[in-house]
DNA sequence: CGATCGACTGGAAGCGCTTCCAATTTGCTA
DNA sequence: TAGCAAATTGGAAGCGCTTCCAGTCGATCG
């Protein structure tokens, strides 16, 4: 037993001759040089000679040597613990797939990048939310936040964060916190405008729309996008049915049956997000009614169910957890860097996906 | 600016007199005791005296003093990393419910425990791939890990961890695995057979079975548990139309067209997970059925699509993040201990969801 | 050609914690 | 009350890494 175990060691699996990973100290060894270069040269920092780089590199190559990234950020005196908020509103539904993704987006990332993250829920009718975002930071264990909506909307949170110097990232910050702090997201406007000029392009006039929560910058890029699709048509905006939601599936379907219920039934719905688009379907089929031929039903996210639900609902892809990512970088990027955040907006790619909830109207 | 900064720490929100926080030495220097002292106080270990402990206790809670994991695992030359492997068979969908689900309970317990958690991804059908598992060990970097089907059914991986004494915790393990690690799960056969109950009671006789990947542990008992209520309920087993799939989406659109397409679709159809039956339920829709009027569908494990798709299917309810969280906890405790791992399997409970995609046949 | 400067490199001091070991105290026994 | 073992406590040595500081060395300048 002990022997097949050994055996395996001897493989060359690990570093040092003993079965434990390498050190720095290993590798300075090998290398015939002090630990400082090998750490020098292995964080590619300035002064360090070509020479150096190459012998520490190959060395290192040698061992399988990695970083302990425990010493690493010890010695580095970063506290390299990152928060990711979540900030639901309190009837929202419990396990968003949205965050979800983002928390898996960004763990991920942290990962690779040797940083903790940790959650930290904050509801976001709480008037304090802000506050206890400061106090994250005050409490010294936090060296970054990354800020989801809705709080990446909030821009005197925003600017109290900017004047204090306290690292923070927003996922779709509005214009007003995107001037001052940095964000990943994508083109909200022009891809609210590019799937409601696809509903238009199927002949629709009679249109609904179920916006999502108020002043949540993302979900009014995307109906802005809306309407300037509609002046493109020459299309009167005042003939919409627009009903408010809050991105929860349960406000689909309480405001898709309103909709469906209406004096003037709409031939196409646009939703702020999938969630309540799989609602508003939830609801028409609870009417019996058949889509897309009694109403077509479009969506934003492409979250995984909406390929799966009948008929498959067209969408635009928000490519969440590239976001997160992305925004985790950022702010590994000023942690390490310790500059102040300056307001760097990441724009990943988005596209639409077409299947089977849009067509054209029946009549 | 900076005043009010200051006059944010002065309210007394972290440690230590700077605003940095308290560290060890801190709370010793208050309490007046070594610094070792205070580390066996706080980690509760044998030989303090009450008083000591009383001292530490109250000093740690002035300077709200918590211990810098970094720190205590470099100190403690614990490499607490865990991995949790993710085993996906080739064709299975690239982001199911269920590893997400699985990722994120284990995550939180993680972060809790103060561990960090990876994830290792490993193709299902590698032969190599219980090998891949013990390199993780053997390149030192890895303290225990976390085995989800279908690799918790391999009972030569499982024998070798054991023999060597690789700390690892089994998700819903099989019978022979279960004898050698411990684990998390439910008694999937009772729940098979309580689903199946409920089929019955409905007055469906022409059955379906969607089978899930050959040889997955869980799939089977949970084929057993229906075999049971069958048998119980004096049923033919051979007149159920039983097809095998593998658990995604797609296998259950395929497998479903087939069933319904078939010469005596059943009236009932049971499937071995969520995704598969959701898929069953798209491949009715496309077909022009009508559930549960032309049949009924029951799947298995709650995933949230099933309670948004229509009509909202009748299942399972698996608590995943609880199981996953279980599972590492458990994980955690053999590493700290660095006891071999007993085979105790943890039993999360279960509870069956009824929505309207079952009910009575239509005849 | 010697002083000066800059680019590199090595030595050493910790980061905050655990843990081994020695020193001290305590609780009893004789 | 002396004497000894057990219980407790303090001191100190690191865990693996970063980083400050001082030293080395070759090249440049007057």
């Amino acid at each position: 037993m002990r022997g097949v175990s050994n055996l395996n060691m001897a493989s060359g699996e690990g570093g040092a001759e003993s079965g434990r990973p390498a050190t720095i100290d290993d590798v300075a060894a090998l290398a015939g040089v002090a630990r400082a270069s090998v750490s020098r040269a292995l964080n590619d920092q300035a002064n360090v000679s070509a020479k150096m780089r190459e012998r520490v590199l190959r060395a290192a190559e040698a061992l399988n040597y990695r970083a302990n990234p425990q010493a690493r950020s010890l010695a580095s005196r970063a506290s390299k613990a990152l928060a990711l908020i979540n900030c639901p509103a309190l009837d929202a539904e419990p396990n968003s797939y949205y965050f979800a993704a983002l928390e898996l987006g960004a763990l991920r990332a942290a990962a690779i990048a040797g940083f903790e993250l940790s959650t930290l829920n904050v509801d976001a009718n709480d008037p304090r939310r802000g506050e206890k975002v400061i106090e994250l930071f005050e409490s010294g264990r936090t060296a970054g936040v990354i800020l989801p909506p809705p709080l990446s909307d909030d821009a005197a949170l925003a600017a109290t964060l900017v004047e204090r110097g306290y690292p923070a990232v927003c996922i779709s910050p509005s214009d007003a916190v995107r001037a001052l702090l940095p964000g990943a997201g994508f083109d909200e406007q022009a891809a609210g405008k590019q799937i409601a000029e696809r509903v238009l392009a199927k002949g629709h006039s009679r249109l609904g729309y179920l916006l999502g929560i108020e002043g949540h910058f993302s979900a009014e890029k995307r109906f802005a996008g809306f309407l300037e699709a509609l002046a493109e048509a020459g299309l009167d905006p005042d003939a919409v049915t627009v009903l408010r939601g809050d991105f929860s599936f349960r406000s689909g379907v309480e405001l898709g049956q309103a909709m469906l219920d209406g004096a003037e039934r709409p031939t196409a719905l646009i939703c702020a997000n999938d969630d309540m688009a799989v609602g508003a379907l939830f609801a028409a089929h609870r009417r019996h009614l058949v889509i897309p031929d009694d109403i077509s039903i479009v969506g934003f996210d492409d979250a995984p169910i909406s390929g799966r639900i009948w008929p498959p609902l067209t969408t635009v892809h928000q490519p969440i957890r590239r976001i997160a990512a992305s925004a985790l970088d950022q702010l590994v990027e000023i942690v390490l860097r310790g500059q102040p955040p300056r307001p760097r907006f990441e724009t990943i790619g988005y596209h639409l996906v077409e299947r089977e909830s849009l067509a054209p109207p029946r009549d």
